[in-house]
DNA sequence: AGTAGAAGTTGAACACGTTCAACTCGGAGG
DNA sequence: CCTCCGAGTTGAACGTGTTCAACTTCTACT
């Protein structure tokens, strides 16, 4: 391999930065730091050229110029290198999303905006995404949406929805202010479900689909303030509250 | 293995009752039938034991006294026993569901005992379900719910919250009725996904999330008939026309 | 009855994800 | 300079789902 430099301990992208650890080892020596990010890389760059299932650990580690084994040492499982791949999106997501939002006020064009960003960074990630959220499905899974290994990417994204609403000038029930990032997060949730089956070039039936619920979606959170309906939707926020927020698993432990 | 009796042609169950060839075969011999019935039998009654994952293809075919071979013979591979699963539970659901509606009237009643009994009869297999959620959100896989594969059986399903709906009370706007029913198959969806997920005895949570859910589903359904809110409506029935009905998948082949 | 061909059946072999006991290596302490 | 020791590294080995060429059994037809 190419001769490794002094030691000096460099920042990077360290495992304290998610507040999480995802992988078998926490972060130790530079070199090591250097070795992860290679294998990652590579395994990244080998899923978006012959999809996942394709792509064999043995591969990864040949083309990486490592050993199976220390692949392992780094990553848990193939699984892991799909979290490390998500963490990855998201965070350029959430960056490209924050920017396409500002020039605008009204709600539907900021969802609008917020969603289209999301199919940008990840379209061409399609096939991969597939086996992501596949795998996050499994309550087992440490992929799982819902598990506490992905709550601090999960929460970020989150987050950008609720900028989403306060940067906007959307009208609602105040009663409802709270729950409104996760009901929001969950039309995220069904736009990615869609999108991993949507097959049109460019994901442009997302596209469409992302056009026409954002409107909807901003249209039905401005109805909060009408008397008639306000008993359902405080009905609905108590619901999320009781069965999405208390903890991490919907069963409770 | 024993004697085996005169090759007359028994009907059973076949796979011209459900119309569509699932697995391997389509229809031959009656032993050929009482084969593959065995296999899937054993198969059922390990996953259900021992959970789907731990669970392999030659412990089945060991228990089964059959060749590892011989079970592929009549299932393309593992997860299609799941879908023999589904197709088994799905028809006992429908059964009793109608029964467990007929005598009510009102509709969110009638949903309510609809999807109760739809955890009745899943329960045994939560965590062997849960293998089935995951495979089926595979845009490739048969087993995924919008496969041509699955359509015989998903529509059966359909078909009970269609009559869900037409056995009830419910006035709504008479746009929206043809829709209705894939309406409420979404919400049946959602509930699944949060029963994979449920880890309370008896799958209490999700009961009670049943119970919660029903009413507010039928009265959104009420609502369409209000003049504020139907276009809302008429532009969602059109998006499920859009997007979820022409092709069998969402982005058009 | 005899026989060709289809249906059914077998288990060894393959590729994969994963594990692990053994090895290498770098640097801290003597 | 030597010598430990733990982080890093290795690849053979394991158990899995799946395949397939060869074999056996059954059925239809002469």
């Amino acid at each position: 391999m190419e001769p490794s430099g002094p030691p000096e301990p460099r920042p990077g992208r360290t495992d304290s930065e998610t507040g999480v650890a995802r992988d078998r080892v926490e972060n130790t020596t530079a070199r090591g730091d250097e070795r992860k990010a290679l294998i990652l890389d590579t395994a990244l760059r080998l899923f978006e050229r012959d999809g996942y299932e394709k792509t064999t650990m043995r591969a990864i580690a040949k083309e990486a110029g490592v050993s199976v084994g220390n692949a392992y040492y780094y990553f848990g499982s193939k699984d892991h290198l799909i979290q490390a791949f998500y963490d990855e999106v998201s965070e350029r997501h959430v960056a490209q999303a924050l920017a396409a939002m500002r020039p605008h006020r009204d709600l539907a064009t900021r969802l609008s905006a917020d969603l289209h960003t999301w199919i940008d960074v990840a379209e061409p990630y399609r096939e991969f995404a597939t086996q992501f959220v596949k795998n996050a499905v499994d309550p087992n899974s440490p992929l799982s949406p819902f598990s506490p290994e992905s709550k601090p990417t999960r929460d970020k994204v989150i987050d950008v929805h609720r900028r989403a609403v306060l940067g906007s000038t959307a009208k609602y029930d105040p009663g409802i202010a709270e729950n409104l990032p996760d009901l929001l997060w969950m039309h995220h949730m069904a736009i990615v479900l869609f999108w991993v089956y949507d097959r049109s070039p460019g994901a442009r039936r997302t596209r469409e689909l992302v056009d026409r619920t954002s409107p909807m979606v901003a249209r039905i959170i401005g109805l909060s303030r009408f008397k008639v309906v306000r008993p359902l939707f405080r009905e609905a926020d108590k619901l999320i509250r009781d069965f999405l927020l208390p903890g991490d698993e919907p069963g409770g432990a």
